[in-house]
DNA sequence: GCTAGGTTAATTTTT
DNA sequence: TTAACCTAGC
């Protein structure tokens, strides 16, 4: 977040880099090689436009050209382009893209961020209209949860009823739709046993009070002072002259309201998304921002973007045969000049051990190229789950036979707990007054200050209204903390105040760290620590130190961090990489497996539950962005069987799994594997034994009051689907004709005794495998002539 | 203040 | 099943 504040040092970046751009005698360049479709949208520069980009589609390509268009042409100087997106990865590589079309840096791009780093940037030269003082510290969820915490406590609700982290969430939820504590409607403040608004209002108080804000105030701040202050709003309206939006279907009220203001004046906004891949409902993203854009701004040129450079032609139709069975699209027919590739794969398997298992060998077999495809590498594999703790039936397996795999997502360098903790230690240093940090800090390492040493803190803080650093000093003044507490304190108190001073006094930020790391015994804990993690923390300490070289002083680094969260390390080794489909979407494999395609598990039971038809929408969108992540070969699966919380469940094959079409499809059989029963992946079609086609009349179905019937005939079996109510399913009745003693015959444990039935399971002793649960459908009557005692 | 054992809940996640 | 979180008890 530093270098380009001060205005005339963009002024001077832009008037330099357009004008050698044009000098360089290649103001087209970046429009070579385009497709007609992405030129109209690069070209059209005044006006609103939607730029309706499929997956695969030159998206970014056709973005940044059009920035570097802007640039190149005059239109528009670095510092008149507001271009936000959501993550600092699209970010980053938006800019180096621009750079590279203009054959330089663009370091003078300064309003091309997150929208969170925007608006921090804007909020921080606005501060004060909403109460703030220019330095505000953003704070983290973790802190977010703990401040709630506290004011949950002291308005005497109990904490364990009533989770701070769900009073975040409905927090988050109001800011994301833009609602200040006082425009929270009546009812809905309700929610949180009667409490939500007034705790929203006292949190927004506490946060002021800490001059702090969390993410969402970041953008509900700025939409506060937009609309009260129109001479503000102005200012910035003409300052940004083109507005460019990635990931529109992503936005929530908040930001769209923010949008919608600043492009009030001249219009020149341009939205770039794709209603098909809008995933992130849950956390308050609105796909009605974008389905609504030729209303919100009439007039608006619409731009689709449908030829794909990503995908084979089976793997696009099997996508938008899938995604055609949503309502309320927009609607784009993704294309390709490609031709041929190997058809999307179907398979089921016994269980999700199974699963693993096979696509652990498949993965093998793609790398050594003895699939039909010239060998495919680790990097270029990946395997994308529903839930992240789908990934654990593949790190057992992988580690089992040794091949090696990467995740993607779970927790970031910087929330990790040792650079939490030395962050709090800079927080205090930078700003004393920094309470949360204070807290976090005060009895890491242990300083004997326990609940009681830090209630007397709280408590002198409180009445001489003053921080708690200051607070501690007072008590340790007073004698009011004694024994080995109190020294440990007052010399915490000391090296805080010369900590601070030092950060005052400028010099090297980094001895500085170092210093405080050491002084405060931090160090020392992790170094006396036996644990086998400790080792690591201390490696990630050095790391944490290492990157404040990159800035000028600790302020900045901290600035970065509230707001950077990410930490990519680069790693050359060849590995599968595993990852949740929310983390996958933006990426790109070669080959592509996407397990657990099963009823309640994908789609989500509780995404259905909770949001009902708009929930298993989202969850389709989700399946598409899956399938389309794939280059060349995309492969599906699915278990009769799963653990699932410890108990063993029967699973239905996902009813996504029926609306990809059959055309582009294979249904692989599983070699040497089950032979009857649904779980025989030629019945994921409803071609067989009489399944209903029309898909409107499955909907239908669905809602029915005789599928209402059979879902609760169904029982304790916890995931029944219309699937069953067309019989496709062989259901309890079916296992009427197993009775214990009869003998039975699976394709994979061989001939067996029923000892037990329950439901649709049966358990078998195997004369081999020995026992084992499964459903009813995967053995068939041994036939008298077949079976052979031994 | 720490640890062991019991209780509870269990998507998706960026900033 | 499991992992995180919290409460007793040392």
């Amino acid at each position: 977040m530093s270098g380009f504040d001060e205005d005339d040092a963009f002024e001077r970046a832009s008037l330099s880099l357009s004008a050698r751009a044009m000098a360089a005698g290649r103001p087209v360049a970046y429009l070579d090689g385009l497709n007609p479709a992405q030129r109209a949208a690069v070209e059209a520069l005044e006006g609103p436009v939607l730029m309706l980009a499929g997956a695969g589609t030159g998206k970014t390509r056709a973005l940044t050209a059009r920035i570097a268009h802007l640039l190149t042409t005059g239109h528009a100087r670095p510092g008149d382009i507001l271009a936000v997106t959501f993550t600092n990865k699209a970010a980053r590589e938006m800019k180096e893209r621009i750079g590279r079309l203009l054959g330089q840096t663009v370091e003078g791009m300064p309003w091309l961020g997150t929208f969170h780093s925007v608006c921090a940037k804007l909020l921080r030269r606005h501060a004060e209209l909403v109460g703030l003082k220019s330095n505000f510290t953003i704070l983290d969820t973790d802190d977010q949860i703990r401040l709630l915490k506290q004011l949950i406590v002291a308005a005497n609700i109990d904490e364990k009823r009533w989770p701070a982290r769900q009073l975040a969430g409905i927090i988050d939820g109001w800011k994301n739709r833009a609602l200040t504590p006082d425009r929270v409607r009546g009812g809905e403040a309700g929610a949180f046993n009667n409490r939500g608004g007034e705790l929203y209002a006292a949190y927004q108080e506490r946060l002021r009070t800490l001059n702090a804000t969390d993410f969402g105030d970041l953008l509900l701040h700025m939409v506060t002072i937009f609309q009260a202050q129109p001479d503000v709003l102005e200012q910035y309206q003409r300052r940004f002259k083109y507005i460019l939006v990635d990931e529109y279907q992503d936005t929530n009220v908040a930001q769209y309201l923010w949008l919608r203001l600043l492009a009030q004046g001249h219009r020149n906004i341009c939205c770039v998304g794709d209603d098909d891949q809008s995933i992130y409902g849950w956390r308050g993203a609105e796909v009605g921002n974008i389905l609504r854009f030729e209303k919100d701004f009439p007039g608006a040129k619409v731009v689709r973007l449908e030829q794909n450079y990503r995908s084979t032609e089976h793997i696009l139709a099997a996508a938008s045969g899938l995604i055609a069975a949503n309502a309320g699209r927009l609607g784009k027919t993704l294309w390709t000049e490609a031709r041929g590739g190997e058809k999307v794969r179907l398979i089921g398997h016994w269980d999700g051990e199974e699963e693993a298992r096979w696509i652990g060998e498949e993965i093998e077999a793609l790398a050594r190229g003895t699939r039909g495809m010239a060998p495919v590498g680790l990097n270029g594999q990946a395997i994308l789950v529903r839930a992240s703790h789908q990934m654990r039936a593949f790190e057992d397996r992988f580690l089992t036979i040794g091949l090696p795999y990467r995740v993607i997502g779970g927790p970031r360098f910087y929330e990790r707990l040792e650079i939490r903790d030395a962050m709090a230690y800079f927080r205090l240093a930078v700003s004393p007054e920094d309470d949360l940090a204070f807290e976090r800090i005060v009895n890491t390492p242990k300083r004997g200050l326990g609940d009681k040493a830090q209630q007397v803190i709280q408590l002198t803080a409180r009445q001489n209204g003053v921080s708690l650093l200051e607070g501690a000093a007072l008590a340790v003044q007073a004698g009011a903390i004694g024994g080995k507490g109190g020294a440990a304190l007052r010399e915490l108190v000391a090296g805080a105040g010369r900590w601070h001073q030092a950060v005052r006094a400028g010099g090297s930020h980094i001895e500085l760290a170092e210093a405080i790391l050491d002084e405060s015994g931090y160090t020392a804990m992790w170094q006396a620590d036996k644990t086998p993690e400790a080792a690591g923390r201390l490696e990630n300490l050095k790391e944490l130190v290492k990157a404040l070289e990159q800035f000028e002083n600790l302020q900045g680094f901290l600035e970065h961090v509230a707001l950077i969260m990410d930490n990519e390390s680069e790693d050359a080794a060849e590995k599968v990489s595993i990852m949740t489909l929310h983390a996958a979407k933006g990426l790109e494999f070669p080959v592509v497996f996407l397990p657990g395609w099963e009823e309640g598990l994908f789609p989500s039971q509780r995404s259905m539950d909770e949001t009902g038809l708009k929930g298993l929408e989202e969850e389709r969108r989700l399946a598409y962005v899956g399938i389309t992540r794939a280059e060349e070969l995309c492969t599906i699966s699915f278990a009769g069987n799963r653990r699932v919380y410890g108990q063993w469940q029967s699973q239905l094959p996902s009813r996504f799994i029926d609306e990809l079409p059959e055309a582009h499809v294979d249904v692989l059989t599983p070699p040497g594997l089950y032979g009857g029963g649904y779980g025989a992946a030629g019945m994921a079609f409803g071609a067989t034994r009489g399944g209903i086609e029309d898909r409107a009349m499955r909907a239908d179905v669905y809602n029915s009051p005789g599928w209402k019937r059979m879902a609760e005939r169904a029982g304790s079996r916890p995931m029944a689907s219309p699937r069953e109510a067309r019989g496709l399913v062989i259901d309890a009745e079916a296992v009427s004709a197993f009775a214990p003693g009869d003998r039975v015959f699976h394709q994979k444990f061989g001939y067996g005794t029923v000892t037990g039935t329950e439901g649709d399971k049966l358990t078998v002793a195997f004369d081999k495998a020995g026992e084992k649960k499964l459903l009813a459908g995967f053995v068939v009557a041994a036939t008298a002539a077949d079976d052979v005692p031994f």
